[in-house]
DNA sequence: AAAGTTAATTATGAATTCATTATTCAGTCA
DNA sequence: TGACTGAATAATGAATTCATAATTAACTTT
């Protein structure tokens, strides 16, 4: 029997906060859509209450937008909003990467290099899938060791916030092979504990990553279909 | 008649949100305190619905604690979640302070030149209240200048989250000193357009702030009454 | 037929009610 | 006396209900 069960029940609205952040996140709901709360109580099985509770705070979280007595939409993730969280998060990466120097240990950097070295498996194999998968991997691992929570709370909002651009504009082939260079050089700066090295490499990574969005964007834009 | 005020009518449960964060941020709710859902409906008029979709948001936010069944506790700022607050406000301010110096126009700088002045003569005549007051409304001025809401929105929680701290460690005359030292340094990087030399400043600024008030924190354990 | 007006419907904000979990307190037994 | 048991009380999580604002539909009028 399992003591630790009876304990950890999260409640209602909690489960519910992370379930709707999924589905905006994953681009389930879409963005500018409304959101009816009747309709998703019934999908959902739940009632109104926790649900309206769940949806402040994701509207306290920028995923939704309340309307006084108009409902919740799904935020749209306008462009100058990517160019106002890029910047953001680029700096707490690079907090990240100088402190992530400071506090991994090395067995935890093997872990990472481990990861590092499936993410060059899946470049040569050209799965996306799992490139994303060890990328994010490994960013996760730099930030957990920053051993700071605020940043890595304020940083999870911000990275969710954004990972739906990944699903308006495909990775290039050139923008990949850019970031498996700098992915390298991150690798190289982290083994030396390079502080300050792997945190401005890291931010430059992620302001790397914006343009390459922002170019994509406007290819698009160009052909609307 | 007023055609507008029957357009912005923000929701009750926004309007608790405001209050409520301020209860918290000037220390009227103590940390650590039980927060009666019944009492506070009592004395905010309302009903459960609309503060327990406050509370939740609030929590969201770091500000209170939500056990399950066991309803919502005042956050206690504790040292290390200083520790760990400061170096991602500082990061920002860094980032503030970078883009301020591309974006604020003359006039803005002006306008912040003035507030300094003010802060000068409030430092001369030992008005902690204005000085406290002109140094807020410059680093307001700094992060608008920044022309980043999603960085201003951040910055805004973070810096409510530490404000607290102003309560528990009095400014000591020594670093009340150098502050106004670092702030004159800062004016004069602002005047050159000097954006990574003020942004680095800012930073260190602030990282000062947080040894000064680690330090004032230390004393008070040793001497606790 | 089109635009404007009013009634009906629907959706939301907030209050209330119900069910369940903690907490308190009295009573029992070692 | 002190620790344990269990009932009584209080507080919380969630569902339901009520009131009001927004939206839709029907109808009028030109």
């Amino acid at each position: 029997m399992n003591l630790t069960d009876s304990i950890k029940r999260p409640t209602l609205h909690e489960e519910l906060v992370e379930r709707l952040r999924n589905l905006v996140v994953e681009d389930v709901l879409k963005p500018g859509e409304k959101v009816p709360e009747k309709q998703l109580c019934d999908s959902l099985g739940v009632s109104r209450t926790p649900l309206r509770e769940a949806l402040k705070v994701l509207a306290s979280e920028g995923f939704v937008v309340l309307q006084a007595n108009r409902g919740a939409r799904v935020a749209s993730v306008t462009r100058e909003e990517l160019e106002n969280t890029f910047p953001v998060l680029a700096t707490l990466e690079q907090l990240a990467g100088e402190l992530a120097c400071q506090h991994l240990d090395s067995a935890e950097i093997e872990l990472i290099e481990r990861r590092h070295a499936d993410m060059l498996k899946a470049y040569k194999s050209h799965d996306r899938q799992a490139y994303f998968k060890a990328n994010q991997d490994i960013h996760q691992a730099l930030i957990r060791g920053a051993r700071n929570d605020i940043l890595a709370s304020h940083h999870k909002l911000l990275a969710a916030r954004v990972r739906r651009a990944r699903f308006m504009a495909n990775l290039s082939d050139e923008r990949w092979a850019q970031a498996i260079y700098e992915h390298k050089a991150m690798m190289e700066l982290l083994r030396a504990r390079n502080a300050d090295g792997l945190g401005k490499s890291m931010k430059l990574h992620m302001m790397n990553k914006l343009s390459a969005l922002v170019k994509a964007l406007e290819a698009e834009d160009e052909t609307p279909r």
